[in-house]
DNA sequence: GGGATAGGTCAGTTTTGTTGACTTAAATTT
DNA sequence: AAATTTAAGTCAACAAAACTGACCTATCCC
């Protein structure tokens, strides 16, 4: 694809008029979820940073802490990458001592994946910070407010195709 | 020589029990807001191929769009990323006709950002599908639940600094 | 005039994602 | 039993979007 796709035909003109189509576009929640979730993933990268690691190791390390014994298959399909980009924060992750493969008891084809104590140690630290950002977030709402963010959250997700 | 980053020490065994830890430690909004999120950014990438955009690309339009006249280096600190980093796409947008720029009427030295009507269209086109998401995953919800939401995501950007 | 500020630019690096092609071992199907 | 499919790993090349550090220009302010 070429850059050159956009209208560079006529003059365009800076607007500085406010928008009017703005009744039905929420940007206001766009945005705030925009800020949120910059802030919140930034809460891990100092410890992270004491491991050498990015945030790619930490989603890993923490799928794999809360769903001991995933295949990488279902790590690749949480997290939406591609094989070849899981690999290599995962043997990362492996050479280093957080996670550890076992062979699949029933189809040996399978590495079903664990958490190390270091490893779950990590995934604990790293999302100490974030758990604490989102209790103060929550501060003082209703416990009927509590679930409907959960099920906002839920809600934002795509619906998965049927299997 | 071997690596020497990692907790090497002892025998990495696999944990496969559950954690303890886990009464203080809310993993299940951090899983929500990981899922929410990665879905949500994921609606506008097929329009942005279009124009052989990028998510930078579509932080930069959304933001001069609702700011305009916003300065560069209110950018950056909305966008919280390097000036090399965000003159990288300023430049194509700026190049492609989405965005102008015009010296600030009092401190010349300021280059104030408005869209081009091109420019808001684009930024409208691709909040559409966001937007759209939003409503889904408000289904529902109270108008308290809905505040509350709201107030839920501005709680979880960081306290800006005084100024 | 001199320093500070707003912005732009050059050059090189890192992280994290992508495609495509190929291999190995195990499971499944024919 | 042979053929095919599947789970995982690997090699290589590439791209997006971030980073650092150095340096330049124009303008503002004291």
């Amino acid at each position: 694809m070429s850059r050159q796709t956009g209208p560079k035909t006529g003059k365009p003109e800076p607007l500085a008029t406010p928008m009017e189509d703005t009744e039905t576009i929420d940007f206001e929640i766009i945005e705030l979820f925009f800020f949120a979730y910059r802030d919140f993933v930034s809460d891990p990268d100092a410890i992270l940073e004491k491991s050498g690691f990015g945030r790619a190791h930490h989603r890993v390390v923490h799928f794999v802490n809360r769903n001991p014994g995933m295949t990488v298959a279902d790590l690749l399909d949480t997290l939406k990458i591609t094989k070849q980009s899981l690999a290599r924060v995962l043997k990362q992750l492996i050479d280093s001592g957080y996670i550890r493969q076992v062979a699949g008891p029933e189809d040996r084809r399978q590495r079903k994946l664990y958490p190390t104590k270091s490893g779950r140690e990590l995934a604990l630290a790293l999302a100490e910070p974030q758990s604490r950002r989102i209790e103060r977030a929550f501060e003082g709402a209703s416990a009927q407010v509590r679930e409907g963010v959960k099920a906002f959250l839920g809600g934002m997700r795509d619906r998965k195709k049927a299997d």
